[in-house]
This record gives structure tokens, C-alpha cells and sequence, in this order.
DNA sequence: CTCTCCCT
């Protein structure tokens, strides 16, 4: 028998049927060619618990939705838009009579926002669910609550195609989970010895050679994306010139993709070299050999900047198994995995959901629309994660359609156009300014793939012209494919604003205001001396590329950039007249260190977000910002632009002294932290005539650092901690403190020393001196802190040396009794 | 080497 004839999900419909009665949530789990998709909601139409009420049927594709509606009506002999209709953004094919409606994932939102009650629903069927898109998530947790709080007789069937129909079950309060089989030929892999390592083209097309050599039939290689699959092409044309070769990815003109799909016209061998777009959204006829280069390009967004970026990454399990079942739909088939079986046993199960690692700006607008402030109030299958809520919620908040998390009247308005809130917003304020027309044909080119090729550069107004030109017949440039596509969706705009379509031309600055609408953290400014170099209105830097025809521009309204790791770069902006967003510019007056010339500097900014429109010098500062303003200068150069000395420096190491040995006596912390963690009290109110870098050296530093004293503590400090000690001799001898609290060095001539017993004592007796006896030439010969066992003991040997290497000087072989001196030996009288 | 793939 066929795989055609028979159905496998057929054994399983009675069984289904039965569950739904008795339960609101099942799960159904069968592999692609089951026929689930057409077979199970017609079954399911004339059930008694349906009580005559609609099917909804959720499917992550437009073309999908069409075409599963199109067999279902096929089945039942019927045209789409009887029994059977689908609901696409801007195509509806339902009538009073529809009983079931196939629509895309976003629909559910919009039809669960404007009646959460679902009247008239008894059944939502999510298909594919195992994709876990963004919306089909979003879309469950809002049925799972109208299920629980509004609706205990709606009904939910989950269809997932992977594995783990059971951990989905758990998520889901133990949902039955009902499997059926698949109906794909068997698929031989075949794996690497050892993972390669070399530039992927390369790699891929010596595997490609093989599989030509050992197998035959038409070959599928999957690749991350464009630029592998045109490498990769070059090389196999010159090896194999007999074959017919093709590229497949989303952004090739619509007659190259049709090529790709079907047999050669004239027999020849096909090989199609593919991105993921072929794993499930386009089917190739008559593939027997699959070669999987293990790798994938995904985006990554990143919360911090609001922007995503591609990156190339292995593939899931999910998605090796879905690639390799692309070689058994007709027969059985061979796939190629361009890695070993050590690391097919390390490969992800599959990819986080879309949930985890997108723009949520729509999702957080939904979730405030349905009065759900925090998202944990609903039952997820996968949190959203809080940095990208985060995010959302900022950018929802710029375009003021959220307010502390509340949806505002203008949020309310931004959910009547069917598109991203930042293109929603677009599309208002355009019509709001009468230039309906403008905004629809710039919302339908930032939404679609960009018609002008690559090295175009990034300037908006050259992608209006070309669609306008086009539009009127006036020439084409760039590829027409993605100008009809972009045509067709600004016509759905210019319908939805009730606007006439407009070719003149558009100035630049329309256009930057359009951008700045949609994307206000994104205006540009470029760098002082720089031609490329631009500062987006968030803060971070961003980059054109070299000749680009913007570059120069002295603003920018950015539409699509990347995330780089230092600087962004721009591939779509326009140029802006910032005056444009007068409306939004805050005046800041700012008294600021300028660390170059060393002076104060206060001017009047007039800002955009963070970006300086205008900025005057004004000459009057307010005094308690002048000195806040110099303590941070102090604190970002450091104390050392005071004029320290040696008496001031010793003043702090023997004042921190006595703060670290006498804990309890309130000795103040005078380290460098603490000094200028305090610096506006203590040095503050001497700061009145600092208006430069060399005033704070004119300041007189031991007189205010004095004041840090109270005066009770002020009169010990001489005492307790003397700067110099006398000596034997008669001499004042400077003793060194030290800010970290170790012991005091009393640097001295041995022979100074002669007659003295015992180590000298600081901090009220208890603290010995650390002695340096110091030869005639003040070079070190000892360090002790023991005076009397130096004397004892070392003292002899040290004196047999030194009286041999200065002879001039007295050297007595009893010290305690000699007279100190710091001269030679005294002539005898 | 920017450009995987979708969707209201």
C-alpha cells in the first residue's frame, strides 16, 4: 500500500473523540505526514460537545493556513469560504456558514482581544506547535485563562510533531497526550568518523561530491544562510558543470526559489543548496539525499540594546531529525550528517522557544491591553524573561503607549493597525500628519526585505524612490519580487488609512520623522571630526559603512542596525532634521570638569534623550553645584591635585595612624577613600575661589586639614604621634608614619644613638619605633625594634666592620656610655 | 559576511 492511501491518524480519531468529551485539553502527537492537519477538524466537526459551535485552527504560516484550508474544502467538495474559511492579516475567506477557520497565530490575539468570551468557538486547535512561536505561546497562556476564568466548556487540542508530547502534558495539568505514527520512508544516516574542521563552503561540497558519487537521485544540502550557499555553489559549478544547481533562501527572487523546487525541466540531477527555509516551510520534490552541514543561523536579541544580531550555531536534534526526514518522502531516502556520532550525542534537543529570546514590545502591548500588568499572572509554558520585559517595556513607554505598565488611549490606538508597535506608531503619527501615503509605503519597506541589493548603501529615500518609480512605471531597480511584496502591503496600508497612493518624491526629512516615530531611541548624531562615527540617541555608538551616501550626515533617524559587540552598524537610516522633534527636546543646564584645560564649564544644552542639539556657555553657577561639581573633579583625578608636602602627607599617615591603633579614642578615618567619600564637608567651604585646576594648589591644605580634628583630639596629636623624636645626640630626628597603621621607621646615624638603652615609644608609650641605624654614610646596617639586644648583641660584630671602614669616627666598644654624636671622633684635648 | 525564518 501507498503511504498516500493510508492515513495513520485515523486510528487514533475515535480514541481522540472520546477524550474531548471527557476533557478541555488534549495533545496530540504526530510526526509531519500524518495528515492531522486535515483530517482531525473535520472529524472532530460533528461532535455532540461542540454543540454546532466553530473550530478555530492555528497555523504559524500564511501560505500553511491557505493551503490546509484549501484541502479541507477540497475533502468536502466545497470552495474555501464555506465550511471550511482561513483569516490571514488583510485576507479573509470565512462566511456565515464557516465552521471551521484555519488563521495564523496572530489572529487568535486580535480575536481573543476584541471578545474574550469566544463566542460561538467551542474548539482551538494550535498545529505545529512544537515550533513554539511567540505568538502560538502567547496565544495558549490568553485561551488557557478564557478557558479557566470565562469559559469552562471551551476546548483545547494541541498538535505537536516532536518527542515530548509528555513534558508538554505536564506544563499543561496532565493533558492526555494521544501518538499515532507517521507515515516517512525510512532514512539512512550517515555519520562523520570525526567532526571536520575548514571553512563550511569547502566541507559541503566535498561531502555533496560523495553523495553524487555513492547515491543517486536529487541531492538537499542545508546551509546557515546566503553567503555559505552562493560559496558553496561556486565551487560544485566548476566540478560539476552536468548538474542542475540551485540556491534556496528567503531573500531570492520568487522564479529562482520555484526552480529550486521543481524537477529539471531537463532531467538532469538537481542539487538545491537550502537554508532552514526548506526544513519546513517549502518542499522540494523528489529528494532521495539529504546532506545536513550541522549549522544554522538564528538571531539573538539582545535586551540591553533593544536589537538583534545573527549568530551561526549548531543545530538542535529537532531540527537534524526534521532535515533528515526531508530524504523520505517518497522512498526511502540517505542523509549525510556533517558531524560525528560524538557530537550527535551532544546536540541540543531543540531550541528555546521563540519567547526567551525575542523582541516581547509586541507581546508586553498585548498582555497590557488583556489588563495583565505582570505576565506571572498567567500560566506560561515558558516565562518570558524579565531583561526582555524590561526592554519592552522601555520602548512601549518612549512611544508612550504604555504608563507605568498601564496601556494608555494612545497604546490602545497602536493595537488597531495590525504590525509591530514601532511601525503601528509610524502609521498613526503619519496619518495623523497627513502623510498617510508617505507612512504606508515606509512601514511596508521596513517590514519586507530590502528591494535594492546590498551595496546600495543605507539611505532610506533611495528604497521610497525605487517602490515609487516603480509603482508609476518609471523603471525598475532592485529585485521585483520584494518590490511587489512591499507594493502589496502598502496598498493593505493605504486601504487601512483610507489614503491614495502618492509617487512624487519625499523629502529626506519626512523620512528621518517617519524613522524617529517609529524608532526614537534611535536618532543619530554624528561624532565631533568624524564622517561615520555616530552617537544614537540611547547612548550607544553606531557605525556606517565606508562610502556609504549618509555618511557625513550631521543626524540620522536609524531604522534597522546590528548589534555589534563595541559599535552597531547601520543598514537603514534616513537623514533627520532633529529640529523636527522640537516637541521632545528638554532644556538642561549642566556645570561640568572639563579634565583637559582643567576648568569649570557650564552651558545650557538643549537635548534629545541623551544627544545634545544645541549647547550654549552660560557664566553664572550656582554655588552649591560649582562645589559639587569640583569634589567630583577631585574625585575623578584624584587628591593629588591638592598641593600635598611631606608635612601634610605625615599629618594623614599620623592622624590614620592613631585612627587604626586608638579605635575607641574617635580618631577620624583620614585615608584617601574616606577623605574624598567626605570630601563636600570637609573641604567644601573652602572651595569658594576654585574655578581652575591650579586654585586647588593655592589652597592652604594643613590648615584645613587641621579643622578635620576636634580640638580636644588636635592638642594630643603631637604627643601621641610626634613628627620627630629627639635623639642622644641633641638632634630633632623626623620619624616616617605610614597611612596603613605599621610601625613608625626612625631613621638614624648608629652613632647617634650611643647612650640610649632602650627603643623610644610613640602613641603614649606602646608603639617601639622601628629603628634604621644608619652608618656614617647613612647607608642601613641594622633594623630593629630592639635597641637594647642590638646593642647586646649584634653591636659588636657590626662595630669590628665599621671601624675598619670609617676609621674617622668613633666606634667604642662600649655604646650605653658613650657620648652620641654626629660628627668624627673628637680630637683628644 | 548584514540579510536564518515567521507573524498581527
Amino acid at each position: 500500500m501507498s503511504p498516500q492511501e493510508s492515513l495513520p491518524i485515523s486510528d487514533l480519531i475515535p480514541d481522540l473523540k472520546l477524550t474531548l468529551q471527557k476533557t478541555s485539553t488534549a495533545i496530540v502527537e504526530a510526526p509531519p505526514g500524518a495528515g492531522k492537519s486535515t483530517v482531525l477538524p473535520l472529524e472532530l466537526l460533528n461532535e455532540s460537545w461542540l454543540e454546532g459551535q466553530k473550530i478555530l485552527m492555528l497555523q504559524p504560516r500564511r501560505l500553511a493556513a491557505k493551503a490546509v484550508a484549501a484541502r479541507m474544502a477540497d475533502l468536502l467538495g466545497e470552495k474555501v469560504g464555506q465550511t471550511v474559511g482561513y483569516r490571514v492579516r488583510f485576507e479573509t475567506q470565512v462566511s456565515s456558514v464557516t465552521r471551521i477557520e484555519v488563521v495564523t497565530e496572530g489572529i487568535l490575539t486580535r480575536i481573543l482581544q476584541s471578545d474574550p468570551e469566544l463566542s460561538g468557538i467551542g474548539l482551538i486547535i494550535f498545529d505545529e506547535f512544537h515550533e513554539r512561536s511567540l505568538q502560538a505561546d502567547l496565544a495558549l497562556a490568553l485561551s488557557r485563562e478564557v478557558q479557566q476564568v470565562l469559559r469552562e466548556d471551551l476546548k483545547l487540542l494541541i498538535m505537536s510533531a516532536t518527542l515530548d508530547g509528555e513534558g508538554l502534558s505536564r506544563l499543561l495539568d496532565d493533558a492526555p497526550v494521544l501518538t499515532s505514527a507517521g507515515r516517512s520512508y525510512p532514512v539512512a544516516v550517515r555519520y562523520l568518523p570525526r567532526d571536520l574542521d575548514g571553512p563550511l563552503p569547502a566541507l559541503t561540497a566535498g561531502v555533496v561530491s560523495r553523495a553524487l558519487d555513492e547515491e543517486s537521485g536529487d541531492v538537499l544540502a542545508f546551509l546557515p544562510g546566503s553567503w555559505e550557499i552562493q560559496r558553496t555553489l561556486f565551487i560544485l559549478q566548476e566540478r560539476h558543470p552536468q548538474l542542475s544547481l540551485h540556491a534556496l533562501y528567503g531573500e531570492l527572487p520568487q522564479a529562482e526559489q520555484q526552480a529550486a523546487l521543481l524537477p529539471d525541466p531537463q532531467g538532469r540531477r538537481k542539487v538545491v543548496l537550502a537554508t532552514t527555509i526548506a526544513e519546513t516551510s517549502l518542499t522540494i520534490e523528489g529528494i532521495r539525499v539529504v546532506i545536513d552541514s550541522g549549522y544554522t543561523r538564528i538571531p539573538r536579541f539582545d535586551p540591553r540594546t533593544g536589537l538583534s544580531r545573527l549568530e551561526t550555531v549548531r543545530v538542535t536534534l529537532d531540527a537534524a531529525i526534521q532535515r533528515a526526514g526531508r530524504a523520505g518522502r517518497l522512498g526511502p531516502g540517505v542523509c549525510y550528517r556533517m558531524w560525528s556520532e560524538v557530537t550527535q550525542n551532544q546536540l541540543q534537543a531543540s531550541r528555546p522557544p521563540e519567547i526567551m529570546e525575542a523582541d516581547l514590545a509586541p507581546l508586553v502591548l498585548d498582555l497590557a491591553q488583556w489588563g495583565v500588568k505582570d505576565p506571572a499572572a498567567l500560566s506560561w509554558l515558558t516565562l518570558p524573561p524579565t531583561a526582555a520585559l524590561r526592554q519592552a517595556r522601555d520602548v512601549l513607554e518612549n512611544l508612550r503607549a504604555i504608563s507605568g505598565g498601564t496601556i494608555t488611549p494612545r497604546g490602545k490606538s497602536l493595537l488597531k493597525y495590525p504590525t509591530h508597535p514601532r511601525l503601528a506608531h509610524l502609521l498613526m503619527e503619519g496619518e495623523a500628519a497627513g502623510q498617510g501615503a508617505l507612512a504606508a509605503d515606509v512601514a511596508a519597506l521596513l517590514e519586507e526585505r530590502d528591494p535594492l541589493p546590498r551595496d546600495t548603501g543605507s539611505d532610506l529615500y533611495m528604497r521610497v524612490e525605487a517602490l515609487r518609480r516603480w509603482r508609476a512605471k518609471q523603471g525598475t531597480e532592485g529585485d521585483v519580487a520584494a518590490l511587489k511584496r512591499t507594493e502589496r502591503l502598502a496598498q493593505q496600508w493605504r486601504r487601512l488609512l483610507k489614503v491614495p497612493e502618492e509617487n512624487t518624491r519625499p523629502t529626506h526629512e519626512q523620512l528621518g520623522l517617519m524613522l524617529a516615530w517609529a524608532y526614537p531611541e534611535r536618532v543619530a548624531k554624528l561624532r565631533e571630526g568624524e564622517h561615520l562615527r555616530y552617537r544614537l540617541a540611547n547612548g550607544r555608538g553606531v557605525r556606517l559603512k565606508e562610502h556609504d551616501p549618509l555618511q557625513g550626515e550631521p543626524w540620522l533617524a536609524v531604522a534597522h542596525l546590528d548589534s555589534g559587540t563595541d559599535e552597531g552598524r547601520i543598514f537603514l537610516a534616513s537623514i533627520l532634521n532633529i529640529f523636527e522633534l522640537k516637541a521632545d527636546f528638554r532644556e538642561v543646564e549642566t556645570v561640568s570638569w572639563d579634565s583637559r584645560s582643567g576648568t569649570l564649564v557650564a552651558r545650557k544644552d538643549t537635548r534629545y534623550l541623551e544627544l545634545v542639539v544645541e549647547s550654549t556657555r552660560i557664566s553664572h553657577i550656582p554655588e552649591e553645584q560649582r562645589i559639587q561639581v569640583l569634589c567630583q573633579a577631585l574625585r575623578s583625578e584624584g587628591l593629588h591635585l591638592l598641593s600635598w608636602n611631606e608635612t601634610s602627607l605625615q599629618w594623614q599617615a599620623r592622624v590614620q595612624s592613631l585612627h587604626l591603633w586608638r579605635t575607641s579614642e574617635g580618631w577620624p578615618d583620614v585615608s584617601d577613600q574616606a577623605l574624598l567619600d567626605t570630601l563636600d564637608s570637609w573641604l567644601g567651604p573652602f572651595l569658594q575661589n576654585v574655578r581652575k585646576r591650579d586654585d586647588f594648589q593655592k589652597l592652604d591644605l594643613p590648615s584645613i586639614l587641621t579643622g578635620l580634628l576636634p580640638w580636644d583630639l588636635a592638642s594630643r596629636l603631637d604627643d601621641l604621634a610626634p613628627p620627630r623624636l629627639e635623639v642622644p645626640s641633641g638632634f630633632k630626628v623626623q620619624l616616617q608614619y605610614f597611612k596603613d597603621g605599621s610601625t613608625p621607621v626612625l631613621a638614624v646615624k648608629l652613632q647617634e644613638m650611643f647612650g640610649l638603652l632602650d627603643t623610644p615609644k610613640v602613641n603614649g608609650g606602646r608603639t617601639p619605633v622601628l629603628l634604621h641605624l644608619l652608618s656614617p654614610a647613612r647607608r642601613p646596617v641594622q633594623v630593629t625594634q630592639d635597641l637594647r639586644s642590638f646593642w647586646q648583641n649584634t653591636y659588636p660584630e657590626v662595630r669590628k666592620e665599621l671601624r675598619v671602614r670609617y676609621p674617622k669616627h668613633p666606634w667604642p666598644e662600649d655604646p650605653w656610655t658613650a657620648t652620641a654624636t654626629r660628627g668624627v671622633k673628637r680630637r683628644d684635648p
